[in-house]
DNA sequence: TTAGGCTATGACGTTACGTCATGGTAAAAG
DNA sequence: CTTTTACCATGACGTAACGTCATAGCCTAA
């Protein structure tokens, strides 16, 4: 059995005893003996463990006959594709990784964190956000910004403000519509890589919901080029709630 | 410290179990208190974990300066990529099967096994492959093949008349030349699923290297439209054995 | 009869912790 | 000063799917 199907003595060992797949019959020496069926059998086996089915998953859809196996399948392939997913950052992950070694980029100094920023203005903010959000927040933003290299500090201040362009230009749009909700998302998860991703989702939202009255209140944040913008802010702030309420559990 | 990295304090404790990162030191009490510096180190553990990196490779890396550490993320990239590719072939043979149990195809029947093509013929050769290549490859391979739905079946088929008829076009080209041998190469795969996948690589390459020698001797099998070729029986089997000795190991 | 080759069972190893269970500590509350 | 509350520590078992011995029985060809 194990030669015709290329498995190991042990799998089917294995198999035997977790009730995947049974001998057909037990000689008088304990010796496992298969009929076609369980050859059949088994092959169907390696057929779902080939599309990284657990055993477990296997031996309900084998017992079991049409409707479930779909459901079973479709699931499966949601969880496939999520893996894809997730490979393809870890790819793009590693590529930034291994120039930035090459590039002798160190990580950045604590002094450097807010270079090309208001320095004043961020300590400030700084200031503000620990009321906001609790020391701890902060503390472990700032140890996640430290880690990040200057370029690709340089590269996340570009994205948040292009993110922040963009969000102006939706002023006039519908906080709750899809457009700005797809927008608000990525400044969430621009906001989130400045905090890191310490706390719950319940608080993270709460945090999120309250930056946004942060933007309303303090005009300091929705100043274009110079003018106040309390009507962006406004809008912000409604796009934000909405988004932290609806998106964030 | 658990609290500021988000991690659990089951994982500190398996960390310093396993010297990944150690308490800076340990109370009276035994208590484990951490410092900034393992502060960093964790969350470069973090880091390098959310990369799908090993614990071993972990401290391997961080224990271990630039260069290696570029081989080991490079490494781990091919890894990487290998897992993604996986996952998509994974993807692709879910959908089928989705759509083959939505469009309540059973498994073939071993009657229909030879639906299509001449019947007779077909257990004319049935025989003499079994003398060739055994009894039991020939009933793993109708097996598999009893495995496929018609569909899948007809596919099959097709694709392997295409190869023939691409193989057939290149009857005057070298047949060690690249070109050839990829068109052989898939020829390969094809049989392969007529055969199933079992037996170790060499003798999969001894009986490709045979069907070759069937080719030559057997005009059967080398017929265009009614007419036998000789010449091109005798490409296929240069090009076959000079696959089966160069690339099969 | 014996050696070679196959089989069975049992148990430990692997990865990265989760999850109790038991018991000691530290600091606040009474 | 004692109790409560909230952490902390150690130890051990569990997870998934077998791999890898170790020990011992079985079958068959020479």
């Amino acid at each position: 059995m194990a030669n015709l199907s290329g498995v190991s003595v042990r799998t089917l060992h294995h198999y035997d005893r977790i009730g995947l797949l049974k001998p057909a019959v037990r000689t008088e020496s304990k010796y496992r003996l298969y009929g076609e069926n369980e050859l059949l059998r088994l092959q169907q086996i390696i057929f779902y463990k080939e599309m990284d089915l657990s055993l477990k998953e296997i031996s309900e859809i084998l017992d079991k006959p049409g409707f479930k196996m779909i459901q079973a399948l479709k699931t499966h392939k949601d969880a496939l594709i999520a893996k894809k997913y997730r490979m393809e950052q870890l790819i793009v992950t590693i590529d930034k990784t291994i120039n930035k070694i090459k590039n002798n980029e160190v990580m950045a100094q604590p002094e450097e964190l807010y270079e090309g920023l208001n320095k004043e203005k961020m300590l400030k903010y700084r200031d503000e956000a620990i009321d906001k959000f609790g020391k701890e927040a902060i503390d472990h933003a700032e140890s996640e910004l430290m880690k990040m290299s200057k370029t690709d500090f340089a590269q996340l201040k570009e994205e948040a403000d292009e993110n922040f362009r963009c969000l102006y230009l939706l002023k006039e749009e519908d906080p709750e519509s899809e457009l700005v909700q797809n927008e608000i998302n990525l400044h969430y998860q621009i906001i989130r890589k400045f905090w890191g991703t310490s706390g719950t989702t319940d608080k993270q939202a709460e945090a999120y919901a309250g930056l946004g009255q942060l933007y309303v209140t303090d005009e300091r944040y929705t100043t274009m080029e110079g003018k106040p913008q309390p009507e962006f802010a406004a809008f912000l702030c409604k796009a934000m709630d909405y988004y932290a309420t609806h998106h964030l559990k």
